[in-house]
Parts: structure tokens; sequence; C-alpha cells
DNA sequence: AGTTATTATGTAAGGGCTTACAGAAAAATT
DNA sequence: AATTTTTCTGTAAGCCCTTACATAATAACT
């Protein structure tokens, strides 16, 4: 396979001119059964392929996506990149990755480069993407005057943007409910960032504590001391929460690390798991078969949400109408951290 | 920031041809302080971004590298997959993630869909796509008569292709050594891949298990069903086995995720960890520290695997001569899942 | 057979950049 | 001040494709 040939050979080989080559190339519907026969043949017989970056500045796209995460070795995002990835190359496309951190900064510079890579489209994978304050998500909306931006666990509201997401909302609220109802009241949240699918949950978790009355002052804990898999220094916060004089019963896990925490707080602790210190986590990733008892945590459905993004953006692509918001209702897994309801 | 400009715009606003706006762009040397300050301002008061399918055409490259790996959303390989895309990145190099899965065939597709793009080298992280039968690593010669290969976690001797590997074989004989001093007898292998690790992991077990005189016919059991997530299944393997009248008071894993697996299987079945059973893992990854007791595993030093990779590939690409070969030695992390040596 | 409507092919002009080469300007030397 | 050297800048020829437009070949009509 030589890969230093171009479409003058070729066309000269088989005896055409390089624009029916290129027709050959481009599917176009002119050309004759018997030239596009020729034309292939003898591009196979010397294994030719064109020239991406020509065919880039003459086509201005390179069929490629730009996939943006904070960290991809999150196990969560891991799966989402990989999910993305799968379905985007079964259509055609190549992705490139930017693992970009939480930093904003890094954000706008790994979009900018994006962007000048000629990607066809940007995916934001992950709710940290958006931020509270409306002024710092103007990258996005720069990003979408120039391409189809996705967001996948977020919303903004911006032309040609598209955001698709689970109900994390209506889904951290009926699990705090279910807690609420299994017998639990001194419920602490556990979370660590305000990321926008942060926000709701929380909310969602203030929303089913109101109702019940059971909304406390100082029931949420955030997590901010190192990385998102140190589980002890997660069950650290727990211990100190509690020698600060604070009782709590029940955990509700902004994701399924932290909710690790709180079980390893309990085994450390010897409290019993569930009958002393119920847990519910996010995300139902792997983690929760390998803890004991088991982790009852929140299904998102990642790989529905993926595929509709995908499908979505492809619709994009085509030029046709897409609906700019998803929303997909998640489920709650029932594992050996918490309580039958009563 | 209006994407549309050219070259000539910017050459004609700053008054000067536009060779000299390539010069500037290129950081070329001839540009007297002046005028390339007067090119630089003049680029960014328009927000001037170079179109890279035009640079790519001219300069052959677009400093972009492909990085194939089987399935992104495996802990491991999402952690190597997230170091070197950073690594990367920090070199100016973007990349570009094909997710192959373990077929052949897609990983030879994804190889010439990565050259196609012209990327400028091809990292292949993880040992699976290294083949006992030598024939079948065809396509990476092929690959590296293109463009320098970079293997992680496997070695192929071939021109253009450059290897960096974690001493599975010493760490894993180390390991077998270590639980068989602390007055284990009947120890499992358990794995699940043919791979070119899982070869010399396993080469490593059999070494220290005929050293001393421990090595059995049925000693060895390979995990084929299911994904690599379901601890359950793997479990129950080791149930199976149990069942079928083989005794065994050790398990020695390929991964933290089969070792997770015989955890579960103790903690079924009542066995106490590590007084009845020792378990020793594999990777030592955050799976590590989320049962209880905790796993032991070896740590195979992944990011210093990336940094070694990524600073030979910036060589390769840099026309300097580097070495082919790199071992790394891993290290024993022991925690609550074995027996300290008596 | 002669004319018009279709379809298939070729010509040539880009697309936005790099870079060899030549020429102009500035600096160094006599 | 004249000459040589060095440094800087411009012209123009690619790089390999795509595609509008024009032309040639074929098919479909009187």
């Amino acid at each position: 396979m030589m890969t230093n040939m171009t479409i003058y050979d070729i066309s000269e080989k088989a005896g055409v001119s390089i624009a029916t080559v290129s027709r050959v190339l481009n599917g176009s519907s002119s050309v004759s059964e018997k030239t596009r026969k020729k034309v292939l043949d003898v591009m196979d017989r010397y294994g030719y392929t064109p020239n991406a970056f020509a065919r880039g500045l003459g086509l201005n796209t390179m069929k490629t996506i730009g996939i943006m995460c904070a960290d991809s070795s999150d196990l969560y995002l891991a799966k989402a990149v990989y999910y993305i990835e799968q379905l985007l190359r079964s259509n055609g496309y190549d992705s490139l990755l930017c693992c970009t951190g939480y930093d904003l900064k890094t954000k706008e510079q790994s979009m900018d480069l994006l962007i000048s890579k000629k990607v066809d489209s940007i995916i934001l994978v992950g709710s940290n993407f958006i931020y509270e304050q409306d002024s710092d998500n103007k990258y996005i909306r720069d990003a979408a005057a120039e391409v189809p931006v996705m967001l996948l666990n977020a919303v903004l509201k911006a032309p040609n943007v598209y955001s698709i997401v689970s109900d994390d909302y209506a889904s951290m609220r009926e699990a705090a409910s279910q807690m609420i109802a299994s017998g639990r009241k001194d419920i602490l949240y556990f979370y660590n960032s305000a990321s926008y699918s942060g926000r709701r949950k929380l909310a969602g978790y203030r929303a089913a504590m109101r109702e019940a009355g059971l909304l406390r002052e100082n029931g949420l804990l955030q997590f901010y001391t190192g990385s998102h898999e140190d589980i002890h220094a997660m069950a650290g916060q727990l211990e100190k929460v509690k020698s600060e004089g604070l009782f709590f019963n029940g955990v509700i896990a902004a994701d399924d690390n932290l909710a690790l925490g709180a079980v390893k707080y309990a085994q450390k602790n010897g409290l019993k798991i569930p009958e002393e210190l119920s847990v519910i986590g996010y995300n139902n990733s792997l983690l929760t078969t390998c803890c004991d008892p088991e982790l009852t945590s929140i299904d998102n459905k990642l790989e529905t949400l993926c595929q509709h993004l995908t499908a979505t953006l492809m619709g994009v692509l085509n030029g046709e109408k897409m609906p700019e918001e998803a929303v997909f209702s998640g489920e709650i897994i029932h594992r050996g951290t918490t309580l039958l309801q009563s």
C-alpha cells in the first residue's frame, strides 16, 4: 500500500480525467457504471487512499467530531466517551478527544483548538461544562456559532446547541423520597461539584426533604478534598461530620464514588448497612457491585442518552430540524445498601 | 471570532506578503521582530485562525496522534488513554481516539482509517493488540511502514515499532512467590485473556509455582463468560470450580476486576479473607479500595509508562534515535486481602 | 436522418497554506 | 563611500483535491 499516489496517477492509469476520479471518490451519481468500475479497479489495484487534507480543504469537512470531557479516566465519563465514539464511528465519523480538566480557561482553549481543527461538531460530555454564572457559558455559545454543540447531561438554551439529559432532579427526588419512606429522617446529601447536574440533583434531594419536613441546614456535605478516587478521604469527610456531632442514618450521594466513601465509613465504624446507615449512589456503575452489601444506585440510562445524542447530531449534520432538548428519566436500582420501603 | 479569514486578508491588513504571514505562523526565524509583532497584532485583532486543512496539505501533518484501544471504558485502559491524551496535548499534539473492540478485523480497519487521516503516529494501548500467532501482527508492521507505532504493555520487535512495558512476568512471579511464602499451597490463577501481557503474567505465576513444586494441572481458571464488569459471573466461575471439588486458598488474578470476583465469591461463601482465601489483583486500580478487606494488587506504574511512551514518541518524531524497548518493573501494594509473610 | 433532451466526461479555477528561490534592505567590512 | 555579507521580504509554484461550467457522447424524440 503506497500512500503517495494522487488522483492524477489514478486518472492517468484509468484513462479518465481527475474530475471523474473525484466523482467516483465522492459517489457522485453522474458516472457511468462502466467507468466507475474501471476507476475503482485501478484504485484498489494500487491501494490508493485520497489525501485527507486535500479532501478536507475541498469539502471543508473531515468527518471528525470533537469530544470534550473533563477526565476520561472517570468511570462514568469514560463510559460515555466509549459509547459515543462507537456510535460516531458507525456513522462514519471519527472522534477527536480532548480531556480538558475542570478549569474553564482550559475548556475554552480546547474548544478553540477543536474548532481550528475543523471538527464538524463538538460534544461536551458531562455536566461540568455548564456554569451557573451564565456569562461563563459564553464559550459554548461562541463555539455554537461555528458548529453544532451537543451537551450530554446538561442543558443550555442557545442557538445550535442541543441538550440530552437525564432527569436528575426527578431521580434524586424519588431516591430521597424512597429513603424517607423507608423510615429515615436524617439523610445527608453528599456531593462534590456544583456542576449542572449537581445542582439539579441537589434540588431533587431538597424538594423531597422539604416535602417531608425534614430539610435541615446542615444536611449538605460537600467533598472538596482530593481526587474522585480517594474513597478513604471521602469516608474521612463523613467521620469529621460525625465527630462534630451531626447524626445521620442515610446518605444520598451524587455519584457512586462518594457513595462508596459512605460505605467505607460505615465499615470503619462498624455500622451495619443498611440498618444503621442507608446509602444511595448515582450512575449505577461498576462500583455498585464491588462492595458488600452492594450499592443501591440510580441508573441514568447512559447508553440511551448517548444513542439519542448521536442520532440527534446526525440529524443536525444532515440539515434536519431536531429537538433542542431531550429528557430521559432514570431508574433506581435497588441493592443491599437500602432498606425496603416499610 | 470570524474563522473565515485567510492568510491573504492578514497579509493585506498588515501590509506584508503572505509568505511573511506564513513565516510568522510557523515561527520561522527569519522575520524581523518588528514585522512579526505587526503581523501578530493584526492576527489577534481579527482573531485569525489558520485553516487546518490547508496547513496539513502544506506541511503534510496535522499534529495529530491516533490512539487505539479496545475499550476505553475499561478502567485501566481509560486511565492510560487519559494520561496519554494529556501528555500529547502538552506537547502540541491532538488525539484521535479509536475504540476497536477485541476483534482483529476491526483493529485492522481502524488502523487504515487512522493512517488515511494522516496521523503522525499510532499508539496501541493495551496488550491485546499483539497476537501470539505472529502473522496476525502484520497489520502493525504494515502501519509501521507509514508512521511510528507505539505499544503500551506489549512488545513487538519490528522496524519503527516502539514498545513500553511493565515487567508483568517478574511482578506476577514475585506476587505468587510471596503468596506461597505466606503459607499458601493451593493457588488458583484467574485470568480472562490470552493477550500478550496475559501470557507474560501467566508465565510468571507458573515459574513461581514450579519453583516451589506447587504447579498443578488444574490451577488455571479462565473466565470466558460475559463482560469484564460482571463480578457476579466471575464469582460464579469460582463457585463452579469449588463445586467440582478443587480446593484453593489463594487466587491470583490477572486484573482487579477478576480479583474482586474472588472477593465476592468469598463473601458469598462466608470465607474469611485473607485467612481462608488470599487474593491478589493486578493494576492497583480504584477497585482496590472499594471492597472490604481492601485488595492487594500489583501496581504497574501506568503513569510512568505513559510518560515514557510519550517522551519516546516525541523523540522519534523529532528524528532522534530512541530505544525500541523499555521495561519498567512493577510493585506489589499490600492491602487486606493477603497475609503477611510468615 | 435530424433535432432536442439527457447523461457522462473533461477543463480549469479555486481552496488556504508552505517554501524554494530571487531580490531588496540592512548591517558589517574594507 | 563602496563593497561584501547577512538578514529580511516577496513572488510564484506547488500540495491534492472539489466542482462550476463547458463540451462530448448517448438516448429519445419527431
